[in-house]
DNA sequence: GCAAAAGTGTTTGGATTACACCCATGC
DNA sequence: GCATGGGTGTAATCCAAACACTTTTGC
């Protein structure tokens, strides 16, 4: 029935790659480490790995990641898969991309395992990769971009505490357009926001206030009503 | 460096399983066959199969599909992909699901190779099926409903020429709400779509007027505006 | 004429846009 | 005072919801 026995089908091999974005100086970030082993060693890539055979998909993008930039507890969702039949030089290995948003400052990535180096590198300057990691990228950049309009994943790659302007020059970066800033700030009338008491600080200019996203109300807001995120 | 030896890492398998919505009296309906060969002998599954080492992922979809239900140049997109590790009882395989959405009437679905029988399940009645293929069609339509709103794709599953009713009840469905039909019409001015000459035929009050979709017209707007499609 | 669904117009209130203006801070 | 960005108000316009109304067909 089927062109070669059963057993020759269990011949793959399955890997997972973390697209980690982060937000600074302006512009989208990818976290890439350089690797320390073949193949395409001594390139730079976004981190991943094999999942051993009894692992969940989930559980093992977080182990991944652990293991080769000491990056724990970050929130790991599925993005594309991968399956080109040529696109790992040393067997059929179909490949999940997973993604996360996090604040790159709250996170301190080091490399370990084969993970030789690691750095942030702006996604609008990215170099050759390993495999066929600048695809990964841009497929999950073009997920990213579309989750940000409906979902409020920018406080993600926000610090705790934002000002509203920084909100504003995530989203242009991101749409590459600018907004007017009075209009920009009644659509945010209706994203749950709290006023923090304290302001910016060491400006040379008037300090903006700054704002923290209200999880809890926003989380009650889904629920009771039919409420949707829009920016 | 790693828990056991990297060939062992090949030990997997990887399948696809296609998710291909139609709709059919006021309702979405997903195609099943009944499986005629173990694991799930005799159940109700949607149409999946491994994938040869050598095959490329879409490529594969479109195979897959063909060998069960004889179902031809149909178009495939990738949905979310299941690693559970005990997802099949013969051994550690990854699946992606696709999903097309199709005409019923311009398609004949017939069973072929290991698959029995087939049929048009409506999405609000399906029975207990085959491994985790509940959590899937669930997780694709999830996938459709969101696609819905900003492309579209609902003139893949309405008849070649349609009426405006026959538009509005596909969406009200996929919502769960009821739309004023005034309203809706008037959200379809921003949507190329070219009035036919011809009308209902044998209905038993006012013959609507038949449209279709002028992909054409939306191609050049995508392309030469920043148009978006919403409905 | 009546039932049934097709098809359209009007009003109203809320959102979006463009644009102008004032405010607080460092130097 | 002035440069720099923070922060807000207004008027015009567009858009969406609610609702009422007219039209065309079969019987």
């Amino acid at each position: 029935m089927y062109k070669i026995e059963f057993k020759d089908f269990f011949t793959y091999s399955f890997s997972l790659d973390c697209v980690i974005f982060g937000f600074q100086n302006g512009k989208i970030h990818v976290l890439l480490i350089k690797r320390a082993m073949e193949p395409f060693k001594n390139k730079w890539a976004i981190p991943g790995d094999l999942v051993y055979p009894d692992e969940d998909l989930a559980a093992a993008a977080n182990r991944i990641l652990v293991e080769l930039t000491n990056l724990s507890m970050v929130d790991l969702h599925q993005a594309e898969t991968f399956g080109n039949p040529n696109r790992h030089p040393q067997g059929r290995v179909i490949t999940s991309a997973y993604m996360a948003l996090i604040r790159i400052a709250d996170f301190k990535a080091t490399p370990a395992s084969w993970a030789e180096e690691v750095k942030w590198q702006a996604i609008d300057e990215l170099q050759e990769l390993a495999f066929d990691h600048n695809a990964i990228i841009q497929s999950t950049y073009e997920l990213l971009k579309k989750k940000m309009r409906t979902e409020p994943i920018c406080f993600d790659l926000l610090p705790e505490r934002f000002t509203l302007n920084e909100l504003q020059c995530l989203y242009e970066f991101v749409y590459t357009t600018t907004f007017d800033k009075a209009n920009f700030r009644k659509k945010l009338k209706h994203i749950p926001l709290i006023k923090q008491t304290e302001k910016q600080a060491n400006v040379k200019h008037r300090p903006a206030k700054l704002f923290s996203f209200d999880s809890q109300l926003f989380q009650s807001l889904i629920t009771q009503s039919e409420y949707q995120f829009k920016l």
